[in-house]
RNA sequence: GCCGGUAUAGCUCAGCUGGUAGAGCAACUGAUUUGUAAUCAGUGGGUCGGGGGUUCAAGUCCCUCUGCCGGCACCA
């Protein structure tokens, strides 16, 4: 038999006879290992320990400490024990795919009944009986027509359909949990036992497509978490309870920020806090663009369908909009059947983007190359018919408004407006308390328009702009539009999950369609490049994620409450006013509580309203013409003068780009 | 859009196998003038999401529509 040569991670090499197995490795290395190995990476694939290795190889031993990839078999022992759980509980129910996932696993099944969430216990205890069986693990390579016959013989389709989808050359892998009997392609630990019974949680069942595919019948996803053990399974679920109490639509209603209701579903009612939040922002906005060398510019929100037939939304994007059917007859309000058969219907669709609209504006009067790069900035209501099961609170509307642009310029300018804009962005992040974001660069896809020099030179002016501002970013090739490749910007919030907020699209394409064009230093007509660029995203989108950031503890400059000035006793009264006309006309959102309440009741009530500062005015505040100051969150308390106090609370509540 | 769940007072929720609705907080009224996360007492408040059906009787059972929640799909 040969001989293979193994690397250990300490840099040690040592001779094995080919086909030695990584369990063999372990207990060869010491009996302790040989017992605490749950699997091995060998050239860096997580290699079951039960699986020969033929060929010189790096190979690390893990055991339960490995964070990684015991993890992984954690979740993805507990995915195929679930499911045995649910097939020995419902033997009629086909099982089809069960990988693992962040926290956990799922895995999606068939089956006529749905499963109730009263049926997840039932699933939980069973699991917890395989674990206790400490059933083998082991596994077996068959080849493709013995394996498929057998998922035929099985009644299990979605099986064969899987191998179907494996690779000529690639090993198909049966696993046994026990008796139970599953085609995966491992790793996997040795024993259920090795399951830590008390750390994982079935988390819910919803529905799921196979593999996406919204043809076929829908599935039934149950999905788990699992951890090494019962605290961090503890600790994730208060995480979660957690995250639930920052929820923006949670927080929205506590603040009295905003409300939705049945009659306008996906659009959002802004009350004065959440409207204060709003227009803070905004303004803001405007200053920066301005600064930014932006023209603002403002465009109807009702347009008639030529314009979408021209822009080739009508075409493309017609689902998505929300059309507007007007009888232009009605003008007269007749009731003469002469004057209704005149009658003429015109339809219309609100804008779900503000770009055509833009391009009218450029097509007004003769642009020449002078006039170019022509920023036109527009914070641009727009209305989406966005699937019902996409709507999430403020995230994900059908009625919002961007801080858009559109950039005209040429070709040649298209990389130095494409840094400008990264540069511009990352200012705006950085002052909001984003400062770290991700860029994901979308290149050419498939079926596309226009030449591949042209992509190539287009692709190359955003490379080189990112590159040039000293950013990385993650490349996704394929996923640019059918006319031009975009970058988007991506935010992480305080609870880890992650949002498209900014946007860069290069676009030769609408300037071509809606016939837009400046005159050329030789005097010819030229068609300019259009770049679509946004910032925030969506103003909507925008402030939920500041809302779930902070766990609604806005910055002072933002929050829409800044100051309540609270009485201790109603002799303060006067004096009250009086500091809340000094903070007022210092700029600062301030207000008076003069309630016949204790201190205490108003102290608790304007933290839990997340009002960052409070000033308790009592007999001793009036005396010395004094506040007493305590901020949010914090028990200890300042006294500061009067003007002390209108000085410092109003450089806090000055936005950070005027600082 | 699809699968599942869900909808009771302003908010959070209770209401068993059908017998015409309750609590806490909030609101309002009164008393209390109070020193940093809930002062005390009293009062009012719900066609139980909409529509239809079964039944002597429906918040409760059935159908349907709508919204919301969790996923999937979508997010040129």
């Amino acid at each position: 038999m040969s001989q293979i040569s193994l690397t250990f991670p300490d840099g040690n090499a040592r001779e094995f006879p080919a086909g030695i197995t990584p369990a063999e490795v372990a207990q060869a290395i010491s009996t302790s290992l040989g017992k605490k190995a749950i699997s091995a990476s060998v050239d860096g694939a997580h290699w079951d320990l039960a699986w020969p290795i033929d060929t010189d190889a790096a190979i690390a031993i893990h055991t339960m400490q490995d964070d990684a990839p015991a993890l992984e078999l954690i979740r993805h022992d507990f995915a195929h024990v679930m499911a045995r759980a649910v097939q020995e509980i419902w033997p009629d129910t086909k099982v089809t795919i069960g990988p693992v996932t962040e926290k956990g696993w799922f895995y999606d099944f068939d089956r006529a009944e749905p499963f109730t969430p009263e049926d997840l216990g039932a699933i939980e205890a069973k699991m917890k009986e395989i674990v206790a069986a400490r059933d083998p693990v082991t596994t077996e390579v068959w080849d493709r027509d013995r394996a498929i016959a057998h998922y035929r013989d099985t009644n299990e389709p979605y099986k064969v359909e899987l191998i179907d989808r494996i690779p000529e050359g690639a090993p198909i892998r049966m696993y046994w949990h026990g008796d139970w009997q599953d085609l995966c392609r491992g790793p996997h630990l040795q024993h259920t036992g090795q399951l830590p019974a008390d750390a994982f949680k079935l988390m819910g069942v919803s529905g799921a497509y196979w593999f996406g595919d919204t043809s076929r019948p829908m599935l039934q996803r149950i999905q788990g978490v699992a951890f090494k053990n019962r605290n961090d399974l503890k600790a994730h679920l208060t995480f979660l309870e957690e995250a639930a109490k920052r929820d923006h639509r949670r927080l929205g209603r506590e603040m009295d920020l905003f409300h939705m209701q049945e009659e306008a579903p996906g659009q959002v009612f802004w009350h004065p806090n959440g409207w204060t939040i709003y227009t803070t922002l905004q303004d803001y906005m405007r200053r920066k663009q301005r600064a930014g060398g932006y023209q603002e510019i403002n465009t109807p929100q009702v347009v008639d369908r030529k314009l979408w037939e021209a822009s080739g939304h009508w075409e493309k994007y017609q689902h998505h909009m929300f059309i507007v059917e007007v009888d232009e007859s009605r003008d007269g309000e007749t009731d003469d059947a002469a004057v209704k058969d005149k009658a003429q219907t015109r339809i219309n669709a609100l804008k779900p983007m503000n770009c055509p609209c833009h391009v009218q504006v450029f097509n007004q009067g003769l642009k020449s190359y002078r006039d170019l790069p022509l920023r036109l900035a527009e914070f641009g209501s727009c209305a989406r018919f966005e699937p019902s099961g996409a709507l999430h609170g403020i995230m994900r509307v059908r009625g919002f408004t961007q801080d858009d642009a559109h950039i005209f310029c040429t070709e040649d300018q298209i990389q130095e407006e494409c840094a400008r804009f990264i540069e511009f962005l990352a200012g705006v992040y950085r002052e909001l308390g984003f400062p770290d974001f991700e860029i994901r660069f979308a290149t050419r896809p498939e079926k596309r328009v226009g030449s591949d020099e042209s992509w190539d030179h287009v692709e190359g002016a955003l490379e080189n702009a990112i590159k040039a501002v000293g950013r990385d970013y993650v490349l996704e090739p394929g996923d640019g539009a059918f006319y031009g490749p975009k970058l988007d910007f991506y935010l992480t919030d305080a609870i880890g999950r992650v949002w498209q907020c900014g946007t860069f699209q290069v676009d030769p394409n609408l300037p071509e369609r809606l016939g837009a064009s400046y005159v050329a230093p030789d005097g010819d007509k030229k068609r300019p490049f259009m770049l679509h660029r946004a910032a925030l995203g969506s103003f909507e989108r925008f402030i939920g994620i500041l809302i779930e950031e902070h766990s609604g503890k806005l910055p002072f400059w933002l929050a829409p409450r800044q100051v309540v000035v609270a009485s201790i006793v109603s002799e303060a009264d006067d004096y009250i006013h009086e500091i809340v006309a000094a903070l007022r006309a210092a700029g600062v959102r301030a207000e008076a509580d003069l309630r016949n309440e204790k201190i205490n009741y108003k102290v608790r009530e304007h933290s839990v309203g997340k009002v960052p500062a409070i000033l308790a005015i009592g007999h001793r505040e009036v005396e010395e013409r004094t506040v007493t100051l305590r901020r949010l969150g914090e028990k200890a308390t300042s006294v500061l003068s009067l003007d002390e106090a209108v000085a410092t609370l109003a450089r806090e509540a000055t936005p950070p780009d005027l600082l």
